[in-house]
DNA sequence: TTGTATGCAAAGCGTTTGCAGTGAT
DNA sequence: ATCACTGCAAACGCTTTGCATACAA
């Protein structure tokens, strides 16, 4: 039976209100703000539940670790920031990549990951 | 000055001859039939100075470990199969991004990656 | 001969796991 | 009262670094 614990809340809510792609690390220090002395175990554990219930998402970056996302956004991509390495959802795609694959591969899934400076950084 | 070891030799053959991205661990193998005893300190060593050479580039996939390819093969992407794991590259592009960015922000580049079963997989 | 490059082993770094104690139910 | 969850610390896998030796120049 899963428990509702101060420590899961708080990591969910963060990832709320940060409205985009948190590191592990991220959500640490977002976290401690609600629970202050929240242990790096705690929100590896938690991200790990949360991800095969299908409450969050992995974002899978090239370059580096993972970051997480509240889930059920839809399909998007997403906007990677040089400056301050944030990390923005996109959600606009390029449509049909079937014709890009080689032949006789089958296409799955994909990802598209943009590079430059956010607003902020520019 | 800069030496031309056996080491450093089978490394880069063994990334033309492989025509696709490697990771350290393939590297190591490859090159090991070449230079048996061969270190994963010297690959991890001679990617770095390769890299920093403009030789190789860094394939910087979602999900893990960077792989390696052989330098000047132009814009292209990489089609990631889930079967063996391979990573082939594809010399497709949508094309225009920047109207994908939200507004604001300035694109650099871009990176793309297919996922799927290529055709010995499927 | 010179000093870069190598192999080995130890150290880092992010992530995972074991364990005893805590706290939601 | 249970037993899933927590914090801590040790373990882990991949990458990097320190050091004495080997070898390309």
């Amino acid at each position: 039976m899963e428990r509702n614990t101060r420590q899961r809340k708080a990591i969910q809510q963060c990832l709320v209100d940060a409205g985009r792609p948190l590191s592990p690390q991220e959500i640490l220090e977002a976290a401690q703000g609600a629970v202050p002395g929240m242990g790096l175990a705690t929100v590896y554990r938690n991200i790990k539940i949360m991800l095969e219930a299908g409450d969050i998402a992995a974002v899978a970056l090239p370059g580096g670790g993972d970051r997480y996302e509240i889930a059920g956004h839809g399909h998007h991509h997403h906007f990677h920031c040089r400056g301050c390495d944030r990390v923005y959802e996109v959600h606009a795609c390029p449509g049909d990549m079937q014709k890009l694959a080689p032949d006789g591969f089958q296409l799955e899934s994909h990802e598209l990951t943009l590079y430059g400076l956010c607003s902020q950084c520019r």
